[in-house]
DNA sequence: GAGTGGTCTAGACCACGGA
DNA sequence: CCGTGGTCTAGACCACTCG
């Protein structure tokens, strides 16, 4: 392990990654080209080949390298890169932007979903799902609007009221989930919405919509309709 | 290596991974509950520790886990979940719609930013940076317009005219960067973007903007307004 | 100080995928 | 086939952090 010294910083694998992405950097390894091997990268880094290993292979995650058995390790030519979002609990989110969290609970009722939403998660035509609506609240102004299709399966013997405790947090805390869809889109916000949220009909809200499934069978259905202003952000 | 079968399918530390979350799953480690230490783990999975350290490393850094020197491991209580976001070059992405891809420069000149872009790339008042607008397309169909500044110091020698390589593709395979901020929000369309994306005036568009850094300094800022019914997805 | 995770090593075998 | 990355092992030392 005794690479020059590119930052008086890192060592170990992290000082290979380093090493290679400033070679990546200053173009002495070109995109689409071949890097050298494993083996002879850890014996020019007097390493163990698992340390290279552990280097390359956060940089193929990370979509700066494309890794392939017997023909070996390129440079990305067209890199996808890869961004890492949180997914907080929204009262992490609203405690993070220094504001007092809170939020009340709208509706509440069991009902058959409409057509798009029961076609979307493939339930039968009778089928009676929890519908909630819940407006959370920064500092005490509203903060998004939550509409939900909740599987009223999920709940058990005990179905709590969520008012003092939002279906968000009961859920994370009490159904395990296998896999989830996330989508972010824009919408014009609709009358009920515009109403709650005290914006004009048709002002561009950002949605964030979330799917979430326990084995193939879905959970829950959330819409989230975020005032003007919101931002998803993440760094790459 | 000798778990039960949770699943007939995976072995390795894939397979220790797997048997964590069903035990997390399966409530038998409870959200806030110290595990056993990799140790006692390896033993109990027969495998070496290094293995019981891939899985658990893997599953802390998705927010699974929580995990401390000394202290030990533990189940995250409110799980911030980490969902993975592929940033691909537009081509790439329309392409993967199945469609064919085109772009118009539709304008390219040298100018002073306003100075919401001034300010927020911290430039000198008389600073000139390069205005490019672009309309990307998707089976000849407007699919976004991309409005973008740039810092000329990038271009080099021998600036190309972004007529034949879209101005992204161009920066991707010449200038490596650092750094970079996104984000998403909703805005409604102005009066430009609505005409040449063919949409009524204030209609909820989703915009994604990116911002680019090499080392301190900023290289481009991109607004890329979307049309009306594009989202951004992910899994989690 | 002592217990835990974080990393490294040297070697081994396996799995994939070009030739 | 056989070269490459993918993983595993057994052991070691280190770094952090709590008591």
């Amino acid at each position: 392990m005794d690479i020059g010294q590119p930052q008086p910083k890192a060592r170990g694998w992290e000082a290979i990654r380093a090493e290679v992405q400033r070679r990546i950097h200053d173009r002495i390894w070109l995109p689409g080209a071949m890097i050298p091997t494993e083996e002879a990268l850890a014996v020019e880094f007097s390493c163990a080949r698992a340390t290279v290993n552990r280097a390359l292979r956060e940089l193929a995650e990370s979509g700066v390298l494309e890794r392939r058995r017997k023909t070996g390790t390129r440079v990305a030519a067209l890199p996808v890169r890869r961004a890492v979002l949180d997914i907080a609990v929204i009262r992490r989110e609203v405690e993070a932007l220094g504001a007092s969290y809170a939020f009340r609970l709208l509706q509440r009722h069991q009902t058959t979903p409409p057509d798009p939403v029961r076609d979307r998660l493939g339930l039968a035509a009778n089928a009676k799902w929890l519908f909630v609506e819940t407006l959370h609240l920064a500092d005490g102004a509203p903060f998004a609007l939550e509409t939900r299709w909740l599987d009223p399966a999920v709940l058990g013997e005990t179905p709590p009221d969520f008012k003092e405790i939002s279906v968000n947090e009961w859920l994370v805390g009490n159904v395990p989930y296998k896999a989830a869809r996330i989508s972010f889109y824009a919408a014009p916000a609709r009358p009920r919405e515009a109403g709650i949220l005290n914006v004009k009909l048709g002002t561009a809200l950002l949605i964030t919509e979330r799917e979430t499934a326990q084995e193939t069978s879905p959970i829950t259905l959330v819409r989230l309709a975020h005032l003007p202003g919101y931002r998803v952000e993440t760094t790459l």
